[in-house]
RNA sequence: GCCGAGGUGGCAGAAUGGUUAAUGCGACAGACUGCAGAUCUGUUUCCUGGGGGUUCGAUUCCCUCCCUCGGCUCCA
């Protein structure tokens, strides 16, 4: 197992990763509530959790990644109750689209994603327990809350005094409440909503118990890292560590804890709420995978991240493309010719350069995850092959292969050029072939209008022509 | 108000108590090309929010102020 460091949010430091039962990683993120369509700053989460369980699983660990999905709550049961639908059956609906979403995405890593309404006994027995020891109290109205004022050390992830806090900055106060910093464990039943039986009468559960009901049974009342978007730090993963330190007596909930920065739409928070969102997955039709994970790859996971939707991907695509242009070459060499293609050694101690440049990627990703730096590594890579200027071609196979390392890496770890691009293997490519032939025919006679009128076609069907010395080459862009 | 995260070139964004502050985008010039694009080469010397302090040396550590964003009880 690699020596991996993590920020821990909690401590505020940057701490040597030792899990609780190495090789062994219990790894807990909040997913997303499906009432509607994921948007990009879900995307952004997502990935960086994604490419954490990648390179630990690297790394030699072994990660169990549960990722929850909040398929019940207020917002839920309002948008089902506009549309005339059933909560639960729109959650479903939702979250299929969800995971499509993210196997589109590359994000694979997840190996649970429970739901909230499949834990009902769970969260009743945490409930139970939480009133038992005294931590919580019933309203006249049946509801549960958990009572704040009986955990001193509530508010210690986030900092947060909770006599400081300005009650109703943003939420309405519930005056059920004993406290307003109390949070809700069981909410009683409204007529109508869908509710569940329990000693303290039909309801449903608060948003928090949820994680602490799935997380006691899948990972144990302690686990290694909890990751999260910067925004659930508080009320809700407080709430988290209040209710499940306070119903098991084990500390602390989770060793690590992993907050991503936000991404923000022209300088404020894309929500769901406010409407100023971009949809994942037309993004994704617009640029493809690779390039919007490199966008979020390409800044620190913790920093606040700036999206404009006029330039960050445009740029972003032209930056994929230079990154990944030795990659496709090779790949297309190796799918043409195989890996015994005759040739000469890489030159120099290229072939060596490429073994210890994976061992400098892995190393710096294991200090906190950055994979900024390792893309600036990567395109150092990158801008190397391509001073070879064509001698990859001359390159024997085993070679290339030794050469392609880095970008194998980067596939691996960072999820990184997963979509087909190797112009050979395209389906429709022989008749791309056709097409450019006959432009070198008309090129050869001098018919530029002729050989200008087919390259237009090409790419307004979003084949790219690029001509060199010998022949001419092609590749995907994509449809306009 | 309180808590938290940020402030680095034209733009996006790394890193570090120490030679010319990475990388990418953009821009400009050259090579190549029938032209364009792509590609390659070079240039982009005056860039670390303001003010103090510690230090031989601060962008990095400390203090203070300013600005932006987030949270303040069911937001990724």
């Amino acid at each position: 197992m690699r020596r991996v460091t993590v920020y821990d949010s909690r401590s505020r430091e940057t701490r040597l990763l030792a899990p609780l039962v190495p090789p062994r990683v219990g790894l807990y993120v909040c997913g997303l509530t499906p009432y509607a369509p994921a948007h990009i700053g879900h995307g952004r989460t997502f990935v960086v959790f994604d490419v954490v369980a990648r390179a630990l699983r690297r790394w030699g660990y072994r990660v169990f990644y549960v990722q929850n999905v909040t398929n019940l709550d207020d917002k839920l049961i309002a948008r089902a109750a506009e549309e005339g639908v059933d909560p639960l059956a729109l959650a479903d609906r939702h979250f299929a689209s969800y995971l499509r979403t993210m196997e589109r995405l590359g994000v694979r890593s997840v190996n649970y994603y429970p739901f909230a309404t499949d834990f009902m006994p769970e969260i009743l027995a945490q409930v139970g327990v939480l009133l038992d020891r005294g931590f919580a109290y019933r309203a006249s109205d049946g509801s549960v809350y958990f009572e704040v004022a009986k955990f001193p050390r509530y508010g210690a992830l986030s900092r947060q005094k909770v006599g400081e806090l300005r009650p109703g900055a943003r939420v309405e106060v519930d005056t059920r409440k004993r406290a307003p910093e109390d949070f809700v464990l069981w909410k009683a039943a409204t007529p109508g909503e869908p509710s569940w039986e329990s000693p303290w009468g039909p309801g449903r559960p608060g948003w928090h118990i949820e994680d602490t009901a799935m997380t006691g049974r899948l990972l144990g009342p302690r686990y290694d890292l909890h990751g999260a978007a910067i925004d659930l730090i508080f009320p809700h993963h407080e709430a988290e560590v209040a209710q499940s330190e306070a119903a098991t007596g084990e500390v602390p909930l989770a060793n690590y804890w992993m907050h991503a920065g936000l991404l923000l739409l022209s300088g404020e928070k894309m929500s769901k709420s406010i409407g100023n969102v971009a949809a994942l997955e037309a993004t994704i039709d617009r640029v493809g995978p690779g390039v919007l994970r490199l966008y979020y790859l390409n800044a620190n996971y913790r920093s606040p991240l700036d999206f404009d939707p006029d330039r960050s991907l445009g740029e972003s695509t032209e930056a994929y493309a230079r990154l990944r242009q030795p990659f496709d070459r090779i790949s297309e060499l190796l799918d043409r010719e195989g890996a015994d293609r005759p040739g000469a050694g890489p030159p120099g101690a290229l072939g060596d350069d490429a073994a210890s440049l994976v061992d400098r990627l892995d190393a710096t990703l294991a200090e906190d995850f950055n994979t900024r730096e390792s893309i600036a590594l990567l395109f150092g890579w990158t801008k190397r092959l391509a001073e070879l200027s064509g001698g990859l071609d001359a390159i024997a196979g085993s070679g290339l292969e030794r050469l392609r390392a880095p970008y194998d890496w980067a596939r691996e770890v960072l999820g990184l050029f997963d979509e087909p691009t190797a112009p050979g293997a395209d389906a429709g490519g022989e008749v791309v072939e056709v097409a450019l032939a006959a432009r070198a025919r008309a090129r050869s006679r001098g018919d530029f209008a002729e050989s200008d009128r087919i390259r237009d076609e090409l790419r307004a069907a979003g084949i790219e022509v690029e001509d060199h010395a010998g022949r001419s080459r092609w590749r995907r862009i994509g449809p306009e």
